[in-house]
DNA sequence: CCTACCGATCGGTAGG
DNA sequence: CCTACCGATCGGTAGG
Protein backbone atom coordinates (compact mmCIF):
# COMPACT_ATOMS: atom_id res chain seq x y z
CA UNK A 1 0.00 0.00 0.00
CA UNK A 2 1.23 3.70 -0.49
CA UNK A 3 1.79 5.54 2.08
CA UNK A 4 0.19 8.72 2.05
CA UNK A 5 2.48 12.02 1.48
CA UNK A 6 2.15 14.78 4.49
CA UNK A 7 -1.40 16.27 4.19
CA UNK A 8 0.20 19.94 3.16
CA UNK A 9 2.34 18.51 0.30
CA UNK A 10 -0.05 19.42 -2.50
CA UNK A 11 -0.96 22.61 -1.04
CA UNK A 12 3.15 23.15 -0.82
CA UNK A 13 4.37 22.26 -3.77
CA UNK A 14 0.93 24.48 -5.89
CA UNK A 15 2.18 27.45 -3.73
CA UNK A 16 5.88 27.07 -4.87
CA UNK A 17 4.98 26.93 -8.50
CA UNK A 18 2.58 30.37 -7.74
CA UNK A 19 5.67 32.00 -6.89
CA UNK A 20 8.06 30.74 -8.84
CA UNK A 21 5.76 31.84 -11.72
CA UNK A 22 5.74 35.27 -10.77
CA UNK A 23 9.74 35.48 -10.42
CA UNK A 24 10.10 33.84 -13.88
CA UNK A 25 7.64 35.81 -15.31
CA UNK A 26 9.05 39.22 -13.62
CA UNK A 27 12.28 38.22 -14.27
CA UNK A 28 13.00 35.78 -16.14
CA UNK A 29 13.82 32.06 -15.72
CA UNK A 30 17.64 32.20 -16.23
CA UNK A 31 18.20 35.46 -14.32
CA UNK A 32 15.92 33.56 -11.21
CA UNK A 33 17.68 31.32 -8.72
CA UNK A 34 16.80 29.00 -7.03
CA UNK A 35 17.60 30.14 -3.61
CA UNK A 36 15.17 33.32 -4.78
CA UNK A 37 12.32 30.78 -5.38
CA UNK A 38 13.17 29.61 -2.06
CA UNK A 39 13.17 33.08 0.07
CA UNK A 40 9.99 33.89 -2.07
CA UNK A 41 8.50 30.99 -0.68
CA UNK A 42 9.51 31.34 2.78
CA UNK A 43 11.55 28.29 2.55
CA UNK A 44 15.18 27.08 2.68
CA UNK A 45 16.70 25.83 -0.54
CA UNK A 46 16.84 22.33 0.35
CA UNK A 47 13.30 22.32 1.49
CA UNK A 48 12.46 23.34 -1.94
CA UNK A 49 14.32 20.88 -3.65
CA UNK A 50 12.26 18.35 -1.66
CA UNK A 51 9.23 19.49 -3.88
CA UNK A 52 10.80 19.71 -6.87
CA UNK A 53 13.71 17.87 -8.47
CA UNK A 54 15.26 20.38 -9.60
CA UNK A 55 15.24 23.97 -11.42
CA UNK A 56 13.46 22.60 -14.66
CA UNK A 57 10.75 20.66 -13.00
CA UNK A 58 9.21 23.52 -11.48
CA UNK A 59 9.43 25.23 -15.36
CA UNK A 60 8.01 22.36 -16.44
CA UNK A 61 5.26 22.13 -13.78
CA UNK A 62 4.49 25.42 -14.42
CA UNK A 63 4.28 25.90 -18.56
CA UNK A 64 2.59 21.96 -18.96
CA UNK A 65 -0.27 22.96 -16.16
CA UNK A 66 -0.73 25.75 -17.70
CA UNK A 67 -1.12 24.61 -21.72
CA UNK A 68 -2.93 21.48 -20.07
CA UNK A 69 -5.65 23.65 -18.80
CA UNK A 70 -5.90 25.60 -22.12
CA UNK A 71 -6.22 22.39 -23.26
CA UNK A 72 -8.99 21.20 -21.03
CA UNK A 73 -11.33 24.68 -21.42
CA UNK A 74 -11.18 23.97 -25.28
CA UNK A 75 -12.55 20.52 -24.98
CA UNK A 76 -15.02 21.88 -22.41
CA UNK A 77 -16.23 24.17 -25.05
CA UNK A 78 -16.47 22.32 -28.01
CA UNK A 79 -18.32 19.25 -25.94
CA UNK A 80 -20.98 22.97 -25.26
CA UNK A 81 -21.85 21.78 -29.51
CA UNK A 82 -22.57 25.26 -30.19
CA UNK A 83 -22.42 27.11 -33.76
CA UNK A 84 -18.73 28.42 -34.85
CA UNK A 85 -18.93 31.56 -33.95
CA UNK A 86 -20.73 31.23 -31.00
CA UNK A 87 -17.76 28.90 -30.04
CA UNK A 88 -15.18 30.96 -30.88
CA UNK A 89 -16.52 33.36 -28.81
CA UNK A 90 -16.31 31.44 -26.33
CA UNK A 91 -13.57 29.69 -26.70
CA UNK A 92 -11.44 33.70 -26.60
CA UNK A 93 -14.12 34.99 -23.87
CA UNK A 94 -12.76 31.72 -21.56
CA UNK A 95 -9.32 32.45 -22.63
CA UNK A 96 -9.18 36.06 -21.88
CA UNK A 97 -10.42 35.17 -18.49
CA UNK A 98 -8.01 31.95 -17.70
CA UNK A 99 -4.87 34.19 -19.26
CA UNK A 100 -5.82 36.75 -16.47
CA UNK A 101 -5.75 34.62 -13.39
CA UNK A 102 -2.82 32.69 -14.75
CA UNK A 103 -0.71 35.49 -16.16
CA UNK A 104 2.81 34.18 -14.98
CA UNK A 105 2.40 30.86 -16.08
CA UNK A 106 1.69 32.18 -19.14
CA UNK A 107 4.63 34.28 -19.27
CA UNK A 108 6.17 31.71 -18.56
CA UNK A 109 5.04 29.45 -21.45
CA UNK A 110 5.42 32.19 -23.66
CA UNK A 111 9.01 33.20 -23.15
CA UNK A 112 10.59 30.74 -20.99
CA UNK A 113 9.30 26.88 -23.07
CA UNK A 114 13.26 27.03 -24.45
CA UNK A 115 15.20 26.43 -21.55
CA UNK A 116 13.90 23.03 -21.27
CA UNK A 117 15.12 19.98 -22.75
CA UNK A 118 13.69 19.37 -26.28
CA UNK A 119 11.70 16.31 -25.15
CA UNK A 120 9.42 18.72 -22.86
CA UNK A 121 9.62 21.28 -24.77
CA UNK A 122 8.63 18.97 -27.85
CA UNK A 123 5.39 17.74 -25.47
CA UNK A 124 4.28 20.97 -24.19
CA UNK A 125 4.44 21.77 -28.13
CA UNK A 126 2.17 19.35 -29.03
CA UNK A 127 -0.50 20.23 -26.24
CA UNK A 128 -0.06 24.30 -27.95
CA UNK A 129 -0.88 22.58 -31.52
CA UNK A 130 -3.71 20.59 -30.09
CA UNK A 131 -5.24 23.95 -28.72
CA UNK A 132 -4.42 26.17 -31.80
CA UNK A 133 -6.22 23.14 -33.58
CA UNK A 134 -9.16 23.79 -31.88
CA UNK A 135 -9.73 26.94 -32.79
CA UNK A 136 -8.61 26.90 -36.17
CA UNK A 137 -11.38 24.14 -36.56
CA UNK A 138 -14.26 26.56 -36.00
CA UNK A 139 -12.31 29.25 -38.08
CA UNK A 140 -12.27 26.92 -41.26
CA UNK A 141 -16.32 26.48 -40.43
CA UNK A 142 -16.98 29.88 -41.12
CA UNK A 143 -14.57 30.08 -44.20
CA UNK A 144 -14.00 26.85 -45.70
CA UNK A 145 -12.58 28.45 -48.27
CA UNK A 146 -9.39 29.30 -46.17
CA UNK A 147 -9.70 25.48 -44.90
CA UNK A 148 -9.14 24.66 -48.48
CA UNK A 149 -6.38 27.13 -48.88
CA UNK A 150 -4.80 25.76 -45.36
CA UNK A 151 -5.07 29.07 -44.12
CA UNK A 152 -6.95 28.47 -40.75
CA UNK A 153 -4.12 27.91 -38.23
CA UNK A 154 -3.04 31.77 -39.65
CA UNK A 155 -6.11 33.12 -38.90
CA UNK A 156 -5.99 30.89 -34.96
CA UNK A 157 -2.55 32.52 -34.80
CA UNK A 158 -3.19 36.60 -36.07
CA UNK A 159 -6.10 35.61 -33.28
CA UNK A 160 -3.65 34.49 -30.76
CA UNK A 161 -1.35 37.24 -31.40
CA UNK A 162 -3.85 39.78 -29.90
CA UNK A 163 -4.79 37.84 -27.21
CA UNK A 164 -1.61 36.73 -26.17
CA UNK A 165 -0.06 40.40 -26.58
CA UNK A 166 -2.71 41.73 -24.79
CA UNK A 167 -0.93 40.74 -21.32
CA UNK A 168 2.39 42.51 -22.57
CA UNK A 169 0.57 46.01 -22.38
CA UNK A 170 -2.62 46.19 -20.96
CA UNK A 171 -2.57 47.26 -17.06
CA UNK A 172 -5.99 46.33 -15.84
CA UNK A 173 -6.07 49.13 -12.96
CA UNK A 174 -7.66 51.97 -15.00
CA UNK A 175 -10.84 51.38 -16.77
CA UNK A 176 -9.96 49.34 -19.35
CA UNK A 177 -10.37 46.18 -18.57
CA UNK A 178 -9.27 42.08 -20.03
CA UNK A 179 -13.52 42.18 -19.64
CA UNK A 180 -13.67 44.39 -22.22
CA UNK A 181 -10.78 43.71 -24.43
CA UNK A 182 -12.41 39.67 -24.70
CA UNK A 183 -15.27 40.91 -26.86
CA UNK A 184 -13.26 43.80 -28.62
CA UNK A 185 -11.02 40.96 -29.95
CA UNK A 186 -13.99 38.68 -31.12
CA UNK A 187 -15.94 41.94 -32.86
CA UNK A 188 -12.39 42.89 -34.43
CA UNK A 189 -11.84 39.16 -35.51
CA UNK A 190 -15.45 38.32 -36.55
CA UNK A 191 -15.91 41.34 -38.79
CA UNK A 192 -12.69 41.30 -40.80
CA UNK A 193 -13.01 37.72 -41.43
CA UNK A 194 -14.68 37.77 -44.77
CA UNK A 195 -12.63 40.62 -45.65
CA UNK A 196 -9.31 38.24 -45.81
CA UNK A 197 -8.32 37.19 -49.51
CA UNK A 198 -6.71 33.83 -50.30
CA UNK A 199 -3.13 34.08 -51.13
CA UNK A 200 -1.47 31.96 -53.56
CA UNK A 201 -0.57 28.67 -52.88
CA UNK A 202 -0.04 28.73 -49.01
CA UNK A 203 0.65 26.02 -46.50
CA UNK A 204 0.85 25.72 -42.68
CA UNK A 205 2.87 22.91 -42.34
CA UNK A 206 5.89 24.58 -41.06
CA UNK A 207 4.09 27.09 -37.96
CA UNK A 208 4.97 26.92 -34.63
CA UNK A 209 1.79 27.49 -32.56
CA UNK A 210 0.74 29.03 -29.44
CA UNK B 1 42.27 66.63 -32.36
CA UNK B 2 40.15 63.47 -32.12
CA UNK B 3 42.12 60.46 -32.88
CA UNK B 4 40.75 58.37 -36.15
CA UNK B 5 39.08 55.24 -35.52
CA UNK B 6 40.41 51.87 -37.48
CA UNK B 7 38.68 51.70 -40.54
CA UNK B 8 36.84 48.53 -39.55
CA UNK B 9 35.69 49.95 -36.43
CA UNK B 10 31.93 50.31 -37.13
CA UNK B 11 31.69 47.33 -39.34
CA UNK B 12 33.29 45.24 -36.50
CA UNK B 13 30.94 46.92 -34.22
CA UNK B 14 27.81 45.82 -36.69
CA UNK B 15 28.83 42.54 -36.95
CA UNK B 16 29.33 41.73 -33.25
CA UNK B 17 25.52 43.00 -32.73
CA UNK B 18 24.18 40.87 -35.73
CA UNK B 19 25.66 37.94 -33.69
CA UNK B 20 25.10 39.13 -30.13
CA UNK B 21 21.37 39.62 -31.23
CA UNK B 22 21.17 36.34 -32.85
CA UNK B 23 22.30 34.57 -29.20
CA UNK B 24 20.71 36.45 -27.31
CA UNK B 25 16.97 36.10 -29.14
CA UNK B 26 17.55 31.98 -29.61
CA UNK B 27 19.04 31.61 -26.02
CA UNK B 28 17.47 34.61 -23.82
CA UNK B 29 19.90 37.35 -22.96
CA UNK B 30 20.82 35.96 -19.35
CA UNK B 31 21.39 32.54 -20.34
CA UNK B 32 24.37 33.66 -22.97
CA UNK B 33 27.37 34.24 -21.48
CA UNK B 34 29.74 37.42 -23.16
CA UNK B 35 32.38 34.48 -24.02
CA UNK B 36 29.57 32.48 -26.18
CA UNK B 37 29.43 35.82 -28.13
CA UNK B 38 32.84 36.61 -27.92
CA UNK B 39 33.11 32.79 -29.67
CA UNK B 40 30.23 33.11 -32.51
CA UNK B 41 32.33 36.58 -33.46
CA UNK B 42 35.71 35.11 -33.43
CA UNK B 43 37.54 37.25 -31.00
CA UNK B 44 38.71 36.49 -27.81
CA UNK B 45 36.62 38.32 -24.64
CA UNK B 46 38.85 41.07 -24.52
CA UNK B 47 38.52 41.96 -28.01
CA UNK B 48 34.71 41.89 -27.70
CA UNK B 49 35.13 44.45 -24.26
CA UNK B 50 36.79 46.56 -26.69
CA UNK B 51 34.22 47.50 -28.50
CA UNK B 52 31.20 47.09 -25.98
CA UNK B 53 31.68 48.59 -22.07
CA UNK B 54 29.91 45.72 -20.80
CA UNK B 55 27.22 43.25 -21.68
CA UNK B 56 24.06 45.99 -21.12
CA UNK B 57 25.86 48.12 -23.90
CA UNK B 58 25.30 44.80 -26.05
CA UNK B 59 21.50 44.62 -25.37
CA UNK B 60 20.98 48.14 -25.41
CA UNK B 61 22.57 48.68 -28.95
CA UNK B 62 20.23 46.41 -30.37
CA UNK B 63 17.30 47.35 -28.81
CA UNK B 64 17.09 50.82 -29.19
CA UNK B 65 18.74 50.66 -33.01
CA UNK B 66 15.72 48.31 -33.60
CA UNK B 67 13.21 50.69 -32.39
CA UNK B 68 14.92 53.82 -33.52
CA UNK B 69 14.60 52.47 -36.67
CA UNK B 70 11.05 51.75 -36.67
CA UNK B 71 10.47 55.41 -35.47
CA UNK B 72 12.62 56.56 -38.44
CA UNK B 73 10.00 54.49 -40.54
CA UNK B 74 6.81 55.74 -38.76
CA UNK B 75 7.95 59.43 -39.43
CA UNK B 76 8.75 58.37 -43.51
CA UNK B 77 5.07 57.32 -43.39
CA UNK B 78 3.64 59.75 -41.86
CA UNK B 79 5.34 62.24 -44.35
CA UNK B 80 4.13 60.60 -47.83
CA UNK B 81 0.78 62.22 -46.19
CA UNK B 82 -1.70 59.37 -47.23
CA UNK B 83 -5.13 58.94 -46.77
CA UNK B 84 -6.02 57.12 -43.33
CA UNK B 85 -6.10 53.46 -44.55
CA UNK B 86 -3.75 53.75 -47.04
CA UNK B 87 -0.93 54.83 -44.50
CA UNK B 88 -1.48 52.44 -41.91
CA UNK B 89 -1.49 49.90 -44.37
CA UNK B 90 1.67 50.91 -45.98
CA UNK B 91 2.78 51.03 -42.35
CA UNK B 92 1.87 47.22 -41.66
CA UNK B 93 3.86 46.94 -44.92
CA UNK B 94 6.79 48.41 -43.65
CA UNK B 95 7.11 46.95 -40.12
CA UNK B 96 6.25 43.29 -41.41
CA UNK B 97 9.36 43.90 -43.75
CA UNK B 98 11.54 45.18 -41.19
CA UNK B 99 10.49 42.80 -38.75
CA UNK B 100 11.15 40.27 -41.34
CA UNK B 101 14.81 41.62 -41.74
CA UNK B 102 15.70 42.30 -38.34
CA UNK B 103 13.65 39.01 -36.33
CA UNK B 104 16.80 39.11 -34.06
CA UNK B 105 16.41 42.49 -32.94
CA UNK B 106 12.89 42.20 -32.91
CA UNK B 107 12.96 39.48 -30.64
CA UNK B 108 16.06 40.66 -27.97
CA UNK B 109 13.20 44.68 -27.99
CA UNK B 110 10.06 42.11 -27.06
CA UNK B 111 11.82 39.72 -24.50
CA UNK B 112 15.04 41.44 -22.60
CA UNK B 113 14.52 45.42 -22.05
CA UNK B 114 13.58 43.84 -18.89
CA UNK B 115 17.25 43.41 -18.34
CA UNK B 116 18.30 46.47 -18.64
CA UNK B 117 18.50 49.32 -16.00
CA UNK B 118 15.36 51.69 -15.62
CA UNK B 119 16.76 54.71 -17.35
CA UNK B 120 17.24 52.59 -20.49
CA UNK B 121 13.99 50.86 -20.25
CA UNK B 122 12.50 54.02 -19.82
CA UNK B 123 13.95 55.83 -22.82
CA UNK B 124 13.55 52.52 -25.22
CA UNK B 125 9.63 52.23 -24.00
CA UNK B 126 8.80 56.27 -24.76
CA UNK B 127 10.02 55.55 -28.73
CA UNK B 128 7.62 52.75 -28.16
CA UNK B 129 4.95 54.69 -27.12
CA UNK B 130 5.79 57.17 -30.14
CA UNK B 131 5.72 54.56 -32.47
CA UNK B 132 2.47 53.43 -31.31
CA UNK B 133 0.42 56.77 -31.17
CA UNK B 134 1.68 57.02 -35.17
CA UNK B 135 -0.30 53.82 -35.42
CA UNK B 136 -3.11 55.07 -32.66
CA UNK B 137 -3.38 58.18 -34.95
CA UNK B 138 -4.89 56.76 -37.85
CA UNK B 139 -6.72 54.69 -36.02
CA UNK B 140 -8.67 57.65 -34.61
CA UNK B 141 -8.82 58.71 -38.29
CA UNK B 142 -11.19 55.83 -39.54
CA UNK B 143 -13.33 55.43 -36.15
CA UNK B 144 -12.93 59.09 -34.55
CA UNK B 145 -15.34 57.87 -31.69
CA UNK B 146 -13.17 55.08 -30.81
CA UNK B 147 -10.33 58.29 -30.26
CA UNK B 148 -13.04 59.95 -28.34
CA UNK B 149 -13.63 56.94 -26.01
CA UNK B 150 -9.44 56.64 -25.53
CA UNK B 151 -9.52 53.15 -27.04
CA UNK B 152 -7.11 53.43 -30.33
CA UNK B 153 -4.14 52.58 -28.50
CA UNK B 154 -5.81 49.51 -27.35
CA UNK B 155 -6.31 48.62 -31.39
CA UNK B 156 -2.95 49.77 -32.24
CA UNK B 157 -2.11 47.22 -29.52
CA UNK B 158 -4.13 44.52 -31.38
CA UNK B 159 -2.41 45.46 -34.41
CA UNK B 160 0.87 44.84 -33.20
CA UNK B 161 -0.50 41.77 -31.32
CA UNK B 162 -1.05 39.63 -34.74
CA UNK B 163 1.91 41.35 -36.27
CA UNK B 164 4.54 40.52 -33.48
CA UNK B 165 3.34 37.47 -32.63
CA UNK B 166 3.45 36.43 -36.53
CA UNK B 167 7.44 36.11 -35.60
CA UNK B 168 6.90 33.80 -33.07
CA UNK B 169 5.41 31.22 -34.92
CA UNK B 170 5.91 31.90 -38.98
CA UNK B 171 8.53 29.60 -40.33
CA UNK B 172 8.54 31.27 -43.69
CA UNK B 173 10.44 28.19 -45.47
CA UNK B 174 6.80 27.26 -47.00
CA UNK B 175 3.85 28.50 -49.32
CA UNK B 176 3.32 31.20 -46.69
CA UNK B 177 5.51 33.78 -46.34
CA UNK B 178 5.72 37.10 -44.48
CA UNK B 179 4.80 39.06 -47.83
CA UNK B 180 1.72 37.51 -48.03
CA UNK B 181 0.69 37.89 -43.72
CA UNK B 182 1.00 41.85 -44.54
CA UNK B 183 -2.23 42.29 -46.15
CA UNK B 184 -4.03 39.61 -44.50
CA UNK B 185 -3.08 41.35 -41.59
CA UNK B 186 -4.46 45.28 -43.24
CA UNK B 187 -7.37 43.15 -44.52
CA UNK B 188 -8.53 41.35 -41.60
CA UNK B 189 -7.91 44.76 -39.43
CA UNK B 190 -9.46 47.08 -41.80
CA UNK B 191 -12.74 44.53 -41.87
CA UNK B 192 -13.11 43.89 -38.46
CA UNK B 193 -12.78 48.23 -37.48
CA UNK B 194 -15.78 49.14 -38.07
CA UNK B 195 -17.50 46.20 -35.91
CA UNK B 196 -15.85 47.12 -33.07
CA UNK B 197 -18.15 48.46 -30.23
CA UNK B 198 -17.26 51.03 -27.64
CA UNK B 199 -17.11 50.18 -24.47
CA UNK B 200 -18.16 51.78 -20.57
CA UNK B 201 -15.59 54.35 -19.93
CA UNK B 202 -12.47 53.02 -21.31
CA UNK B 203 -9.26 54.53 -20.76
CA UNK B 204 -5.70 53.54 -22.12
CA UNK B 205 -3.20 56.03 -19.77
CA UNK B 206 -2.19 52.90 -17.82
CA UNK B 207 -0.81 50.75 -21.14
CA UNK B 208 2.31 50.08 -21.85
CA UNK B 209 3.35 49.83 -25.11
CA UNK B 210 5.28 47.58 -28.45
C1' DC C 1 45.19 41.51 -28.04
C1' DC C 2 46.41 37.40 -25.32
C1' DT C 3 46.68 34.33 -20.89
C1' DA C 4 45.44 34.34 -16.63
C1' DC C 5 42.86 35.38 -13.20
C1' DC C 6 39.35 38.00 -9.43
C1' DG C 7 34.94 38.30 -6.31
C1' DA C 8 30.34 36.50 -6.42
C1' DT C 9 27.14 33.58 -7.13
C1' DC C 10 25.17 29.68 -9.67
C1' DG C 11 22.36 24.92 -9.24
C1' DG C 12 22.46 21.19 -6.47
C1' DT C 13 23.67 18.12 -2.26
C1' DA C 14 26.53 16.63 1.70
C1' DG C 15 26.04 15.16 6.86
C1' DG C 16 23.10 15.17 10.87
C1' DC D 1 12.90 3.61 9.04
C1' DC D 2 10.10 7.21 7.26
C1' DT D 3 9.08 12.44 6.25
C1' DA D 4 10.48 16.81 6.43
C1' DC D 5 13.63 19.88 7.07
C1' DC D 6 18.31 22.70 8.64
C1' DG D 7 23.16 24.98 8.40
C1' DA D 8 26.87 24.66 5.60
C1' DT D 9 29.31 23.89 1.66
C1' DC D 10 30.23 21.19 -2.68
C1' DG D 11 32.24 21.58 -7.84
C1' DG D 12 31.84 24.72 -11.70
C1' DT D 13 31.13 28.94 -14.05
C1' DA D 14 29.24 33.60 -14.54
C1' DG D 15 30.54 38.66 -15.75
C1' DG D 16 34.29 41.44 -15.67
Amino acid sequence: MARKRAPGYENQREHILARAAELFALRGYSATSMNEVAVACGLSKPTLYHYFRDKDALLVDIAEGHVLRLQGLVAEVIAAELPAQERLRELIRRFVTEYANAQHAHRVLTEDVKFLPLADQQRILDTERAVVAGFAQAVGELRPDLERAALTKALAMLLFGMINWMFTWLRPKGALGYDDMAPMVADLFFGGLPAVKLVAGASMENAQPE
